[in-house]
DNA sequence: GTGGCAACATTGTCCGACAGTCCGATTATC
DNA sequence: GATAATCGGACTGTCGGACAATGTTGCCAC
C-alpha cells in the first residue's frame, strides 16, 4: 500500500540553512536574546554567499525566531510573540474562508474556558489591564473602530489572565478574525454596545471576586450574544438602519 | 501622557515588496493557483534588484502564502496548509516553555467540542479516516512511535471531521506539542495504551452513530486519562519501570 | 496528434561593490 | 573627571552582473 520510495524534496540551501539554525534555536543551543553571528560571518562559517545567508535569515525572521530591538543592527534570537504568530494563524483562516459560525463555535470553546481559569489565576496586574480595557469600551462606545478595538483588548486580556499561554495562543487569532465580523454587528445592531457593556461588566466583577463558575457562565453569554448579533445584523429584514 | 511622536521604523524594502503581495493575496487580487510572474519581473516592476525581490519573496513562502508544486520551476499562490501554520504555533509554545497542564487545559477546551461536533457532521470520508487511526493504534501498539503517530492522528482526523476549520487549526499545534509528552507516558505507564484503545473505538463509535454528547463525554474521559498518565508517570515513586 | 529535441526562461547560487548607519574608542570641552 | 563631539570600523540593505542546472515551450519529424 505505501509506496517503496518517498519522493524525495531536494531542499536549497537556503532552507537547510534555516533549519539548522532554527534546530539551535529549539535546542536552546542559541538562547533567546543571543546575538547572532554577522551575515558575512555565517557565510563563512556556512561556506555560502551571502546572499544565501540573507534568505535564510528571512525564512526565521519571518517565523518570529529572529528579531532585532529597535534601532539596534544586529540580529538576536527572539521568542516569538503571540500577536506575531497569530497574525498568520488568522491570515491563514481568512484565505479558507472560514465562515462566522465556525468562528463563533471555537470562541465559544475556548473563551469562557480561559475567563474560569482568568478568575482562579488572575494577578493584579492582569485584572487591572482586563478592567481597563472593559472600561474603554464603555468610554469610547461611541467610536465604533475604538469600541472593536477595546472588545478585542478585552478577551486578549482575559486570555493572558488566564495564566494560560496555550489558550491565550489559541484564542490570538480569532481575534483578529472577529474584528471585522464586529465591526459590522456593532454599527448595525443597536442593542450590541449595551450587552457588551454589562457582559464586560459581570465578566470583570467576577474574574475580581475569583469566581470562576460566573467567569465562566458571563463570558458564555457574552460570546452567545455575539451569535444573536450575528444573526440579527445578516437578516437584512430585522437589522437596524 | 502619549508621547508626541511615535518611533518610526523604517521597513526595508524586501518587507514592503512582501507586504504588497501579501495584501494583494489576501484581498484575492492574486488567487489561489496563480502563477507569481517571475523574479526578474518582478524585481522590473517594482524597480529593485532580484535579491530583494527573493528576500521578499522568502517571506511569503514561509508563511505558506506561496510555494510550489512538486517539481515546478514557477512559484504560485497557495493557500497556508494547517499543518504547515500550526508547526510554527507550536514551535513558538515549546519555545515558552508551555507547561503539560497548559498543554492539557487547552485539550480540554477543545478536542471534546471537536468531537461533539464530529459526531454531527462527520463525511463518511472523515469517519473512515478516524476509524482507521485507531485501528492503526491498535495494530501498532507495541512500536511506542507509531503508536503515538496513530494517536496524533486519531486527534486531527477528530478535529477534522468536526466540520470547522478554525477548530481544527486551533487543535493542530496542540498535537505537536503532546507526541513528545504521550511518548514518555505510553512508556512508562503500562495501563495507558489499553485505556487509549478503549476511548478511540468509544469516541469513533459515538461518532459514526452520531451521537454527539456521548462523543463529547468520551473525549473529555480520554483527555482526561492522559492527565492522570501524565501524573503517574512523573511520579517518579509510582510509574513503571 | 505524439514523441523528441533544441532554444529559451527561470531559479539557485555566487561574486563584488557601495551607501547608510550603528558601535566603540578616541579626543575635545566644560 | 564627566560629558560631548569625532572618527574609523563593522554591518546591513541594496545593487549589478554572472553562470550552471533545470523546467518550459515551440518546432519538427513521424
Amino acid at each position: 500500500m505505501a509506496d517503496l520510495f518517498a519522493p524525495l524534496d531536494d531542499h536549497p540551501a537556503y532552507r537547510q540553512i534555516a533549519n539548522v539554525i532554527e534546530r539551535r534555536i529549539v535546542a536552546r543551543s542559541l538562547r533567546t536574546g543571543d546575538a547572532l553571528p554577522s551575515e558575512t560571518d555565517l557565510a563563512r562559517q556556512f561556506g555560502v554567499n551571502r546572499s544565501t545567508i540573507r534568505e535564510a535569515i528571512r525564512e526565521l525572521e519571518t517565523h518570529g525566531l529572529l528579531g532585532r530591538v529597535r534601532g539596534e543592527k544586529r540580529l538576536r534570537v527572539t521568542r516569538p510573540e503571540p500577536d506575531q504568530v497569530s497574525s498568520g494563524v488568522s491570515r491563514a483562516l481568512a484565505l479558507h474562508d472560514v465562515t462566522f459560525l465556525e468562528l463563533w463555535e471555537a470562541m465559544m470553546a475556548i473563551e469562557p474556558v480561559a475567563a474560569q481559569y482568568a478568575a482562579t489565576r488572575r494577578t493584579p496586574a492582569q485584572l487591572q489591564a482586563l478592567v481597563r480595557a472593559a472600561a474603554r469600551f464603555k468610554r469610547e462606545v461611541a467610536d465604533t473602530a475604538a469600541a472593536v478595538i477595546a472588545v478585542v483588548d478585552f478577551f486578549t486580556a482575559v486570555a493572558a489572565a488566564s495564566g494560560n499561554q496555550v489558550l491565550a495562543l489559541s484564542q490570538a487569532p480569532l481575534n483578529l478574525l472577529l474584528a471585522p465580523a464586529l465591526t459590522r454587528m456593532i454599527d448595525r445592531v443597536p442593542q450590541a454596545r449595551a450587552r457588551i457593556v454589562e457582559a464586560q461588566g459581570k465578566i470583570a466583577a467576577a474574574i475580581k471576586l475569583r469566581r470562576s463558575e460566573q467567569a465562566r457562565t458571563w463570558m458564555e453569554k457574552h460570546i452567545r450574544d455575539f451569535k444573536r448579533g450575528h444573526e440579527l445584523e445578516s437578516m437584512p429584514s430585522k437589522a437596524g438602519k
